[in-house]
DNA sequence: GTCGCTGCAAAGTCTTTGCAGAGAG
DNA sequence: CTCTCTGCAAAGACTTTGCAGCGAC
């Protein structure tokens, strides 16, 4: 099993605890741990970019060559994650939908138009707004997501 | 050719203009106004949801049956709409883009992810917090979308 | 008349599904 | 052992493209 940090600093504990949670999640629903939802997990975890199922199947074939990991695999693993709320998944603009692992808190992103690249942020402003608003409108909350468009700083000098 | 209001009221002037400026468009790049073209900007004119493309060649269908739009061409004349900035795709959570008129006022959505209803929404703070952060950060924003998934008032009840 | 547009059908993407064998518990 | 997972390939959903005839200008 390919494991990034073997020495135990905060971020192995980080992803000891949340392989730990996704064990109990399979277990409690009578699926089972198998080595492609590990290397699925991890690669996720190790990865700071937002993932394609595409990428994320090239970036294991690349790490794990003699792990075959099928793209249907990829597929549904992401799905089973998304349904357990482990990853999120964004759909901007273009095509297809990009995942990242959704233990984290919650943000929103900015997208360059230009070099593709996704910057995180959070604002807490938005946030109170956003929950005046849906309680303005009894509507209640599960999720939101906002995305910002337009071209980054470095795209901007060259 | 089907039009819905003869008499000249506002709503018709506001189409009339939204109409014109498709026009000049099409002129101003060589392109044509055919049958086609007008149709598929009036039923997303007349049409308060939020559209798919398969959606929007439905209503067209079931509107202007003699005219036997492919939908070949909703996809061609939303792509276009699309470049031209009259319309905008919005890509939620399950799959397919959905086509709303971008003419109007700058606006955010609150989707019951229930019964799929979209409703739309304005916040000035949240506009002027995006303008502070972009700016912070030295990132031309060109764009935005602000998607909030929940359950609505209607469905909460039911 | 010219040249762009349209419908049709075929071809592309991206994603899901059926199945038989492999593997976790 | 049982019953879920997996890889593969085939099937699906959605979108785009090639082409010959049609129609706007």
């Amino acid at each position: 099993m390919p494991r990034v940090n073997t020495n135990f600093n905060d971020r192995t504990v980080e992803y000891e605890q949340l392989l730990n949670n996704f064990k109990q999640l399979l277990k409690k629903n009578n699926l089972k741990f198998t080595i492609q939802r590990e290397v699925i997990l991890e690669t996720l975890y190790n990865s700071d970019e937002h993932l394609t199922p595409e990428g994320l199947h090239h970036l294991i074939q690349e790490k794990v060559p003699d792990l075959k990991t099928g793209i249907a695999t990829v597929y549904r693993t992401l799905s089973l994650l998304e349904e357990s709320n482990v990853v999120t998944s964004l759909s901007f603009g273009a095509q297809g939908k990009k995942y990242e692992l959704g233990a984290k808190e919650h943000h929103d992103h900015l997208i360059c138009t230009i070099c593709g690249q996704i910057t995180e942020f959070v604002d807490n402003e938005i946030e109170r707004r956003q929950h005046a608003i849906t309680d303005e409108l009894g509507f209640t909350m599960s999720d939101h997501s906002m995305q910002i468009y337009g071209i980054c700083k470095e795209c901007q000098t060259n």
